[in-house]
DNA sequence: GACCTTCTCACCTACGTGTTAAGC
DNA sequence: TCGCTTAACACGTAGGTGAGAAGG
């Protein structure tokens, strides 16, 4: 638990390894607003889902597919006058911060055939949850999303691929609208709260 | 496409190599009724699910899991006065009768630390649909569920496994009213169907 | 007519959404 | 009051049931 991933150079040159980012625009929209991810007991999707597509890989090689979430900074932030500014001084990483995909212990062969999706991940504030999907984040912190790729038989041989546009800052409610619509736009889960949507007995103030 | 798994003397004496049954109370009440499986031309899942609990694996030896399911005689089969009887000649088998289980590739430790579920199967009389998770059965025939371990760099070292309680006739609807009332008892997506159940708008002789 | 197959249906399970109101 | 968190909720997606009617 107490592993620790270091960012080696990126690509690989000897290797030619490498990793593409799927939903790339996406991702970019979302980055350009700023974006949230929310934080919930049970455990909250990331959206937009982050999936890698792996190539150079060596095909005879065993791999482990690990994805965490470190702070980008010692921040905590707040959302005020619709801005994200630093509001205080950040909280120490929670250690349940990675998760290793279920596909490791894979051949480079067969990875490189794949989109690796990481849609079971689920984001949480609570250390309660113990579940092997689940990564403990910090609410009001920025975070950075990234995916690792050791060989099975050499821990020691890690490369790492971080992309900047799947920075984020976590909140355990949406603070910019423009955020949340985004979501609602992109997100097939949240069609009900679209314009064109039938949602019925809407709560109201009483 | 055209493996045929043949079945080996088990349990393998050498290696202490086995494999459990999950549910297998729930498989006996099926068999003692006389097992149906639903075709359809989409696939229907497998009920009871047939999971697999695997032990006495080389920790480290790389095993391939498939699971196929073989005609137990040549005769079709016909439900008449409340009991199964032989129908006719049957009909030749499909090829597309197996299922690679996609923990493939995995080692003995690994494997032995999970049950294997084949809930992803389904059944099919049509050859139209080519999905992995399909396999092509003939309706009105008599099957035999079974599940193999291979070495992944030894296809001709396989080791088979076959549970009688897993027997069953294919039918396109069910034949005997005590089976599906079975069904409905068990399988949780057919709660509705429950003497208790609340269905509204039940279609009736118009 | 008898037998088998196909399609649609209401009804489930299971769970992913942002909102809202209440809690702290 | 203010800022943030929590739980309930309506509304989706996705897909697994057997019954019943219609088709062949």
């Amino acid at each position: 638990n107490m592993l620790q991933f270091q960012a080696t150079n990126q690509p690989n040159l000897i290797t030619n390894m490498n990793a593409r980012l799927c939903d790339e625009e996406l991702w970019q929209k979302f980055s350009d607003v700023g974006t949230e991810m929310v934080l919930t007991k049970k455990g909250r999707r990331i959206f937009p889902g982050y999936r890698v597509k792996f190539s150079g890989l060596d095909p005879n090689a065993l791999y482990n597919v690990i994805l965490d979430i470190v702070q980008t900074d010692s921040n905590r932030y707040r959302f005020q006058s619709g801005q994200w500014i630093v509001g205080g001084k950040g909280e120490i990483p929670h250690i349940q911060n990675h998760y290793v995909h279920p596909i490791s212990e894979v051949t480079g062969q067969k990875l490189m055939e794949e989109i690796v999706s990481f849609h079971k991940v689920k984001l949480t504030n609570t250390t309660a949850n113990r579940s092997q999907d689940t990564i403990v984040l910090h609410s009001m912190h920025r975070y950075q999303i990234r995916v690792h790729l050791s060989r099975s038989n050499n821990q020691h041989n890690i490369q790492t691929f971080e992309f900047p546009q799947t920075t984020f800052i976590t909140v355990t409610a949406y603070q910019n609208s423009e955020l949340s619509q985004l979501k609602i736009k992109n997100n097939p889960y949240a069609k009900g709260f679209r314009a064109d949507g039938k949602r019925k007995n809407k709560r109201t103030c009483s």
